[in-house]
DNA sequence: TTGCTCCTCACGTCACGTGAGGTGGC
DNA sequence: TTGCTCCTCACGTCACGTGAGGTGGC
């Protein structure tokens, strides 16, 4: 069958055709090396559509290449962790738009009760890794056993574990992103992937979030107002953004405070 | 305020906004001439935070940029709409997911029962237009009436509706299509916009469809078995796929027969 | 002098669409 | 000879990311 036919009875593009030949996806049967024809045969048809409907989700190539060359067992699996992807994306989108909606329509922004604190001299422990929005709830669970688990060389764990984020944590940014815990010593060697610092006496802004609040963009008009206070306020913040956990949010309620949004401030000299 | 600190404070990379500023989308305030050093103010951080989540929600530049420039009270309105067809989109790529779940797992795909009649000559007046599938509703039901109005030089309106599909007709592809209407006879000029022509007699094979099987891609095995029964049998399809509508499908139950899928055939010589 | 931020090309990415220019058999 | 299908570049699309190579003020 010539790649016309092909084409026809796939209802994929001879232009595609070639391109998933050169990608090693779907290969032609037969190759006439003096014209360069490609031949196709009729039982390349079902994978050639196979090809078409996952290309009509969206999946890129290099996917699609996976999925083909895998048993056929796991084919529908495949499908379904992509997919199940692709929902959750569209669940963030989906707040987004409710979000903009209120605030193009001009709707009343959430009030936000922007505080002040200082936090001594102390010392932290943290975990930092590189990783993306639907990651972020396994690395703390995690990390958090992990930096108990590294007890015996911290003593007295102390104070809530905080979140710094140095970069975005996204669908598409990975952060880096930083496990924070308070320590009042170390007392033996620990494990490499944990580092032990002296942070030195600081104001932080905070800001407290509930449960339904502790995603983008539900916490946008908080971040925006801590951003506003400073400014008005002529203070410069050292750091990134922090999220101070102070209650289980797997437990918590919907409407109950869970964790504080807080920037580090420069001192006032 | 430099693109830098611009940058950081919208979450948009430099790239981004230079980018953005070449599309005449978002221009810095201020340009000096001899560095060519881009400068923003203060008050356009709300409209490059817009731009943003615009993206977010992967709305391109250019429905961004008519966006902005659109009064305050139709933004919401177009954000709207623009999310209206994406959520369409979803609902055809999930059921697209479930068709290829059952079929990756090798469960049974509907019985499709193929039968073939003949049609005598007819006059056909058709209407042809270029649509995305989201249209063809509004198309049909339009068509359909304007097909009636029609009426004075068209005498004896008689037989089922039935759309021909020369292309595609999905989110990405528009036809073209043509609704067609068997008529006995034309007595007066009919509207530019309607053809009238002459149909040889032919065979055709057809499939019934349930209202529920009515979008893609469940009527891929109807589709499918059509195809292998014209191999089997040894015939040659004359023309694209058609659509014989003969039951109102908006007052429908979901299992009733609604339309038939159709292929022309060659006569057998 | 080194570092930092800014600049302008230019090329890469992704999955193709769309010519341009040429070939081979009816 | 014309028309049809096939071929191989090569460039365009979209929204950027990522150097390369250079500038200007501390």
């Amino acid at each position: 069958m010539t790649i016309g036919e092909f084409a026809e009875r796939t209802r994929l593009s001879p232009k595609a055709l070639r391109l998933y030949e050169k990608m090693g996806l779907l290969e032609p049967t037969y190759v006439e090396s003096s014209s360069g024809y490609r031949y196709y045969s009729e039982d390349q048809i079902d994978s050639a559509r196979l090809v078409g409907m996952l290309r009509r989700l969206d999946m890129p190539l290099s996917i699609i290449t996976r999925i083909l060359a895998a048993p056929q067992g796991m084919q529908a699996d495949a499908v379904s962790a992509y997919w199940a992807d692709v929902e959750r994306q569209s669940v963030e989108r989906r707040s987004l738009v409710v979000y903009l909606q209120a605030k193009l329509n001009g709707e009343d922004m959430p009030e936000v009760d922007v505080r002040i604190r200082h936090i001594p001299e102390r010392k932290v422990a943290a975990i930092s890794r590189h990783l993306y929005a639907k990651d972020t709830d396994r690395f703390f669970a995690n990390s958090f056993l992990h930096l108990r688990a590294a007890g015996p060389g911290l003593e007295g764990i102390e104070g809530c574990p905080f979140l710094i984020f140095y970069g975005d944590v996204s669908e598409d940014s990975d952060g880096p992103l930083e496990l924070c815990r308070p320590v009042r010593d170390v007392t033996a060697p620990l494990q490499e992937s944990v580092q032990v610092r002296v942070e030195p006496a600081h104001d932080e802004v905070y800001v407290g979030l509930t449960k339904a609040q502790m995603n983008w963009p539900s916490m946008a008009p908080a971040m925006d107002a801590m951003e506003m206070w400073i400014r008005h306020e002529g203070r410069v913040s050292t750091g990134p953004v922090r999220q101070v956990m102070f209650e289980d949010q797997r437990r918590a309620q919907r409407d109950a405070p869970v964790c504080d949004l807080s920037v580090p401030l420069k001192s006032l000299c």
